[in-house]
DNA sequence: CGTACTTGACTGAAAATTCAGTCAGGATTA
DNA sequence: TAATCCTGACTGAATTTTCAGTCAAGTACG
């Protein structure tokens, strides 16, 4: 009902784009049916080549809107005290880990993204924007939790933690591993990743990582 | 020539398993062309059927391949000096992300595979146990390394790299970032994860841990 | 009326799977 | 020794299945 057309998405483009995700989350990129799609958003096959060319234009549609909800979860950092700046950095990896129906969707579509881009790097490009954006939000966190890390130092830990993330979502996912044994791993390499960085004391012959 | 089916292998066994593990390097599992497979080997199609009743056979059957490819590296820990019993766990996990061309390949098949785990739970079995021995292998060579550590500690180090490797090796699959970095991430990480940790041996109050 | 939107049966190509048949070489018999 | 039978690995064309993509025919709204 109703015919918003120009206006922002009509209610049946999002329900196919929030059904592809569904199916993607389901069984994969590659194993996305249109048929499903359009079975899971109610509407019939052809409206799908109406609104978005072809299955590939439907993909790129959907990986687009799965971005969105992903990175839309950025928080406000400013406006908090030292306490809550170091735990920002906790919550806002962890936030990727739980027993919630859409953390879990988005984290399987993304999972099935990035594997998928080994093989067609069409899907590469996006993907990489977001996930370099993801690094940089996790880095300025790093850094004003802690006042001694520099920025480079900030930016590699950003990217192993993650990286990290994304290594552990995997097991995870795949039910090798529970949400509390997946999120108690995180939590650890965390406080050990950024605690003491750079030469603070601690082993005393400690290697001269300071750059 | 000659007829020795119950010893070991036949050649055209090895055959078709190495040529799927190549096609679904290189183009993932649901990529992988049965009729491809066979082109690779050199054989007709009908031969996959005869010795694996279908694909999904073909599959389970290049699953287990790949999972002792990968264990079979399993390298030999005694005899190492204190110096190089350190060296010894970073090298077993850098040895994972080099530019070797059957490194790549096997880091491919392994990553797809586990992909595919999330949403064919029989492949998550096999692969499950194969990360379990990985993780212990990683987790004894911690425990010789450094002496203070405990079993538990080294337990939950060694998931936490071995996590990390899968995570830095997509990214450095799908061309995100180069050889050099990845393996510069996890050089890093490891050295953060594997240098005595606080929390247990009583460091005297060197704990400035924020928290 | 016309324009935007929607349908679902249908098409064709690509992929999986089948199956009738070939062939090499080992056993059995005389 | 040789003639015959058997077995089972192997072939590849034929068949079946699966899907992305098309299209002629609506519906609703202005």
């Amino acid at each position: 009902m109703s015919t918003y057309y120009c206006q922002s998405m009509s209610e049946k483009l999002t329900r196919i784009l929030n059904a592809a995700t569904t199916c993607i989350a389901r069984s994969g990129v590659r194993g996305m049916r249109v048929n499903d799609v359009a079975a899971e958003a109610g509407v019939s096959p052809g409206l799908l080549y109406y609104h978005f060319t072809d299955r590939a234009g439907l993909l790129a549609a959907t990986l687009e809107h799965i971005n969105k909800q992903v990175s839309k979860d950025d928080a406000v950092l400013s406006s908090l005290g030292a306490e809550d700046r170091s735990r920002h950095v906790r919550h806002l990896l962890l936030d990727e880990i739980k027993d919630d129906a859409d953390v879990r969707r988005n984290s399987v579509a993304w999972n099935e993204l990035r594997a998928c881009s080994i093989f067609e790097q069409e899907l590469a490009e996006p993907l990489s924007r977001t996930t370099a954006e993801w690094n940089i939000e996790i880095a300025h966190a790093i850094v004003a939790a802690s006042e001694g890390t520099s920025e480079d130092e900030a930016s590699v830990t950003a990217e192993i933690l993650t990286s990290l993330v994304e290594g552990i979502s995997g097991r995870w996912l795949s039910g090798f591993i529970t949400t509390d044994h997946a999120r108690h791993l995180l939590t650890t390499a965390i406080d050990s990743l950024t605690t003491t960085r750079p030469t603070t004391r601690q082993e005393p012959a400690a290697q001269g990582r300071g750059k």
